[in-house]
DNA sequence: TACATTTGTAAGCAATTACTTACTTACATT
DNA sequence: AATGTAAGTAAGTAATTGCTTACAAATGTA
């Protein structure tokens, strides 16, 4: 990768997130990156290329956060870990996970898939910890876990997320 | 208001919700509202105009509908009524509730204040409730009925809105 | 050094964008 | 019936869109 390549990546991480994909031309992701237009596509081929690769570079750096949070021998302490998740979100992965969530609400992007693993984590712990209706349970965490992501991502600025996560955790540990 | 302004409005809030703002042109909603381009810039001078109009329509059908929540005699009962405000949204207005929920991931339509009266309510039932934070106690549940209206409108073909509601219920009655 | 490949650019492409103009039709009021 | 106003349309507009082309510079590899 070329800094150029990684330049517009960036650049394109970080107008898509804030924006929107359709939004945001790119014309204004090579001016804002200091590259030709065209690189862009001699690059990623088209403008959904880009995206794809914008999304690629964020989900090889989650991945291993959630291979982190499998290994934990504790099944509580992963379930724990799942419903903070929002809460330990790094502010240079805030871009991505804004790019996630706003994609989301448009059909065209919208993936059911994503969350997928991480509920299973929930399931086989919830079960392990003997819940009558793991399923329902994972659900219901899984809600709460995208209201946190909408808020430490949205709220930020307005709302105290450390006394939120306090309020939190009195509930449930 | 006309025929045409009607079909105008109820287009553009299907396609907008569905597809995002910048997504639809505003050639797509003349077509698909069976009217001139012309007509939409007449009605509503601009895109957003139009946008605004839309938002309006919406939360004119809300309004008394948190205006009866404030109504209920019992506080705990109002704290449930607004926690479980995304389980009981009619089918015929998920649209303008997609449409909200998708402008607050665009910078530029992103409104803080939104929300606002909700909260409030939920802060003055809390400490009539005797909490002992009543605000960090509101922000949570705000969270949580983010991550309800996440589910419900994005994923109510893959998992069962009934039963997790019955699962939230277990919990807090 | 020679040559092939990759990286990069500038200028242009047809199509689409939000929006305007010039005009016609429908409707209400006197 | 006459007239003013609102509702509606068809055909434009300049600007922008995603993307291509033709070519130059840099970089590897023999």
């Amino acid at each position: 990768m070329t800094d150029k390549q990684v330049a517009i990546l960036q650049t394109a991480l970080e107008l898509f997130s804030n924006k929107g994909f359709y939004a945001v031309s790119t014309n204004l992701i090579a001016k804002e990156a200091g590259v030709s237009e065209g690189l862009i596509f001699r690059h990623f081929q088209n403008k959904v290329g880009l995206l794809n690769a914008v999304m690629q570079m964020g989900k090889e750096k989650v991945e291993p956060l959630l291979a982190s949070i499998i290994e934990l021998p504790d099944s509580a302490k992963r379930v724990q870990a799942i419903m903070e998740l929002p809460f330990h979100i790094g502010e240079q992965d805030y871009p991505f996970w804004r790019l996630i969530y706003s994609l989301k609400w448009q059909n065209d992007f919208y993936d059911d898939e994503m969350s997928k693993p991480t509920k299973d984590i929930l399931v086989k712990a919830l079960t392990e910890l003997k819940y009558a209706d793991a399923d329902a349970e994972a659900d219901l965490i899984m809600s709460y876990v995208d209201g946190f992501a909408t808020t430490v991502l949205l709220k930020r600025d307005s709302i105290n997320t450390a006394k939120l996560l306090e309020t939190l955790r009195k509930k449930y540990i």
